[in-house]
DNA sequence: TATGAAGTATACGGTAGTGTATATTTCCCT
DNA sequence: AGGGAAATATACACTACCGTATACTTCATA
């Protein structure tokens, strides 16, 4: 009937007649938007795929907006961005932040490109999506141009490198291309060397090898 | 009643009660799927942005995925794709190919990056449009790499120099990077410093500010 | 052990899309 | 001028969504 605001209740206790949880449904739907794109992320759909039928969804939102809503403000917090994180204060090498980029986005962990993508692929028609996009793009390509800059490259030159590394990042995996780790980890010094202009050095490359 | 096969009859007479062609329903299609992704690629919408019913539609196309399959077919096409055709024979210099391939992605005619990036979107839900963008990005990579050998770079190098010029072009585009053509022609030099390692000939530089 | 809160299932009315069948319009050609 | 080809318009049956309302189930706890 009047149903209380899915935005509040925490709660751990699981009670009554439960088969999800907002989290069952939340990932579901991130993971429909990755496979398929925005289009497909439908109630019916998602309830399909948690063996249940739709009414249970709205119990969790309140429409099928709220649950993409919900993606989207995720998505866009810094705190779960670790690429805008790279700078480190304590005790760097001016060439670790830019290591610690390489390690994240070869090791895929603690960070999606299929999600960047395909939120990428949702700002298309989504003007307020565009706008995160944005944001975001322009908060990791900020914090690449500090890194060049502490590496004493010029302002136009520290900018155009962190714009070429990270549009290659988006390139990659909007081309959504098959490699394996270890045909990455071949190609990683080249790449690491005409992206940043520095060498790999050797300790680091083995730290990548584990 | 029974229609006449929609891939043939190329007629250049306008008979009857004519108010569409085919390309125009084409045309409006690829639009669409520019601007907002193959799931609203709808034959009503196309209808009724050629201001006339969904009835003609039929008349040119089989089905929607008829339609569909024509833009893909057409956009994998090599004679359609100048990306691949970079590699010129006559009196080159060895610069040559990778000048073009910058022209054609500072001026946009010719090529369209809109359209790449939204077929690769589609690709996520088609695997026809998948293989497709497959075999597309391996030509122009392919190409791209023998430019580079010819340049003396090493295969792997070369290989991955191939890569990151063309994933950033990829990457430029799917970010939807809103930049005056002046600014890109700014930017133009250093771009091509950094991604073929090569300067660009003043004389270069002087053809694209036309 | 029973009761009510937390969630699930079912049923409904509405909109939007698909493709097919058929009537209607328009203009080239003779 | 009028017959017919080339479309266009209209009408239909069908399916897939959406969101709301309401009845039903199940378990934690009192």
């Amino acid at each position: 009937m009047t149903k209380n605001s899915p935005s509040t209740a925490p709660k751990n206790t699981i009670r009554g007649n439960t088969k999800t949880t907002r989290e069952n449904w939340l990932k579901e739907a991130q993971k429909v938007l990755i496979e398929e794109g925005v289009e497909h992320v439908k109630v019916g759909r998602l309830a399909k795929n948690l063996a249940v039928t739709r009414g249970g969804f709205y119990w969790f939102f309140k429409t099928r907006q709220d649950i993409l809503d919900t993606i989207l403000t995720n998505w866009m917090d810094s705190k779960n961005d670790p690429l805008t994180r790279i700078i480190n204060d304590k005790n760097d090498t001016p060439l670790d932040p830019l290591i610690r980029f390489f390690s994240i986005v070869v090791h895929e962990q603690s960070y999606s490109p299929a999600l960047d993508s395909a939120i990428r692929d949702w700002a298309r028609t989504s003007s307020a999506t565009r706008d995160a996009v944005d944001l975001v793009d322009d908060r990791r390509i900020k914090a690449l141009t500090e890194v060049f800059l502490s590496l004493a490259y010029e302002q136009k030159e520290a900018f155009i490198r962190a714009r070429i590394l990270y549009y290659h990042q988006i390139g990659y995996y909007a081309m959504d291309v098959h490699e394996t780790k270890k045909q990455r980890l071949n190609y990683l010094p080249v790449y690491f060397k005409q992206l940043t202009g520095f060498e790999l050095p050797n300790e680091a490359l083995q730290k990548f090898k584990r």
